[in-house]
DNA sequence: TCCCTTAACGCAAATTATTAGCGTTAGGGA
DNA sequence: TCCCTAACGCTAATAATTTGCGTTAAGGGA
């Protein structure tokens, strides 16, 4: 979306950032359904049709806004073993995604019309996985399958978050590592 | 939604078959992102303000349409054997949910401001797993663990239709099966 | 069967969101 | 520094949504 910009410095970043700014100050405060391209036009001291012809409309934009806040910063800790890095990663991931702001994240990557928002979005988990796994390597430990975690470890967690039909406890999340881990694939 | 009505027959039944044919013949041709509630208005011969007031907004209509097609009618084909039946049924599965309506299904169940309506929508599922589960104990085979179907089949082939990062073909959802089944967990 | 109550509807006016045209501003390369 | 044009602001259409109010028709009770 805002990737393919071909001016990317100036005013044009500054009216991103203002916008972006404003939609995660919203979303804190309001309730995704009645929000609106107008308010957070005025909120970052905008016209609407500028929102209009950079995004494409609301739901567009929450999801560029989304993917930004997803998109990783730092590598994950470094407990000092593969089974508790990854332990401890999973069971972040799963209270971050399946807090209220990031069940909000999500939604609005998944319903995004840009048909790669949601694969880039699974691919920032991957990647995270990918530090745990050369991290392990550099241990000299056994590494693990990143698509084997993916299905064993993440999808589940993903699919409660969204159907809403259990809890994401650390219990539940320590659980699904342990198991993975322990039938030789 | 539409379920809790204080009146259920009559015009007001007459409507809400109009009204979801409207959706279901609309989203066959037209894309979802094109689609707006006096749209289907016209097309149902009610005005704007029923369906507005009926269902709130076009998510609420649209993942009230996709909940009611998802209900289960007929139970899952019988092969013989839990492990074939079992088979069978989530390739069907990853079939449907993969294809374009499916896709646009699951998107508006989760989409609805219906807390309830994702739930609903796995619970169908786990209906189905559920008459598999009994008609294997009828036959006196082994029986399987619903909870550890949905973890290690269901969510996996879900999260990759959602989040676009892979095929969910027979030969992928057939291994998903058979390791689920082979692993004694 | 025939009222009576009121949920659900239709219509239309008011409000709000979205789109489109056109002139203006300000990156960024020559 | 100048020029080109992407990106913006403003405003006037257009379209969607909300709201008020009168009307229709379920569904229960006499």
């Amino acid at each position: 979306m805002a990737k393919e910009m071909l001016r990317q410095g100036g005013r044009s970043a500054r009216i991103q950032e203002a916008v972006h700014r404003s939609v995660r100050d919203l979303l804190a405060t309001t309730d995704r359904s009645e929000m609106t391209v107008p308010m957070i036009a005025e909120k970052s001291g905008v016209t609407p049709s500028t929102i209009y012809r950079r995004w494409g409309d609301l739901s567009d934009l929450l999801a560029d806004v989304a993917l930004a806040r997803m998109r990783p910063i730092a590598d994950p800790d470094d407990t000092g073993a593969m089974a508790s890095d990854l332990e401890a990663f999973v069971v972040d991931y799963a209270e971050e995604m399946s807090s209220s702001v990031g069940r909000q994240m999500i939604s609005d990557v998944l319903n995004s019309s840009v048909e790669a928002s949601a694969f880039q979005c699974c691919q920032f988990t991957q990647q995270h996985l990918q530090t745990l796994r050369d991290r392990a390597l550099a241990r000299g430990e056994a590494a693990f399958d990143i698509d084997r975690i993916m299905d064993r470890v993440i999808a589940p967690i993903m699919y409660h978050i969204l159907f809403r039909d259990r809890d994401v406890a650390p219990d539940y999340c320590r659980g699904l590592v342990a198991e993975c881990l322990s039938d030789n694939g």
